[in-house]
DNA sequence: CTGTCAACACGACACGTTCCGTTTCCCTAT
DNA sequence: ATAGGGAAACGGAACGTGTCGTGTTGACAG
């Protein structure tokens, strides 16, 4: 019986070598192209060592997205909340700009819809924290006046990301810094001025 | 050589019920589990003639989507903006919501990330003119006054659709009337009636 | 701290499957 | 007669699994 194996002794070498090779083989020839003997391939990796850590393609090109792009996507906190959202949005626009990351980013995204488990996955360690920081941002410029109390933070998080994936879906080009702006400015409800100063 | 077939000959029969068939499985089975074999089975037809019209499982797909959601989505000019773009997206997440719609609409919306040839023909026989009646609605409201001449309608398009590509690419839960009466609220430049205070 | 050793992750390769997209052959409707 | 439709089979690609040596690794003894 395949006993699970032991994280202890994985080889971070086949790790790195697998990732790398995946966001290269993405960026290549497009996310439908790669399979997974062509990673294994590639890293000069056996494929059955790529199954025994992944479950499936689509969960090593997470993996390998999460990896290059946590970094770039973090949230912000300057205490100027319309220049952090623009921050953290750069960042995301940036991750699906370059060319390493781009084709790979909408593969796992696409593949979430067909495939539960890697929905679940993506949602647990990416989405949701994100959410988190997003909506912690908010209520944080909340106390501090820089946005109405009664805002919706649901609708907030909406409008701004939504013409991400909006873009994204129908092939329009990405959303750039001034355009950014004008979308986040028509959305924040301008109660910048402290209701209270702090 | 394969002579280009002959439309006038072609079998609606055939046509249906491949489409239907493409719809049934998409919906039982989820588009990814979907085949071109699944679907000439289903249909009681070859995958010959599958093959003979459509070049691909997207291009059916997108097809039998278009069918059947063309009408649901037709956007609406009653006079009242707010109303009408709320109608015209219900229709969509309706769509979206739909058993029979839900998994094609989304699996043939995910294909064309990876296949240019379909995100081509999706775009001119869905997406462009989809835009082109919004655009079209709004500059009539500018005209009766009911948005300012000044509207960036880019922005509202991306800010009004958006939310609902956001949530469905994010797994949330897609908007419900209420809400998307707040999203468009939030964002259409309030000059419907005469400069109300705020 | 160091030498030993069994466990186990690794790479290589081969296997049975599934589905693809195409082809062949014959039938049928126009 | 022509051309689309149905049945069946094809080679090819990729899947996911299994086997088999090889060699690295971590644990333990001294």
């Amino acid at each position: 019986m395949p006993n699970p194996p032991n994280p202890q002794r994985r080889s971070e070498k086949s790790r790195r070598a697998t990732l790398d090779a995946t966001l290269d083989l993405c960026a290549e020839q497009g996310y439908a192209q790669v399979t997974v003997e062509g990673i294994a391939a590639r890293a000069g990796v056996s494929k059955k060592t790529v199954y025994r850590w992944w479950p499936s393609k689509g969960a090593v090109v997470l993996e390998a997205v999460h990896d290059a792009a946590v970094r770039p996507t973090v949230f912000p906190d300057t205490g100027d909340l319309v220049a952090d959202l623009c921050t953290q949005l750069s960042g995301v626009i940036d991750v699906l700009s370059a060319p390493r990351t781009r084709s790979a980013f909408i593969g796992v995204l696409t593949e979430a819809q067909h495939d539960p488990g890697l929905a679940e996955q993506m949602h647990r360690q990416w989405i949701g924290p994100r959410i988190d920081q997003f909506k912690h941002r908010l209520r944080k410029a909340q106390d501090q006046g820089h946005l109405p109390p009664g805002a919706d933070l649901d609708v907030i998080m909406d409008v701004v990301y939504g013409p991400i994936f909006h873009r994204l879906m129908v092939h329009l080009p990405l959303p750039d810094e001034a355009y950014l702006r004008k979308v986040v400015d028509s959305v924040l409800p301008a109660s910048d001025q402290p209701p209270r100063e702090r």
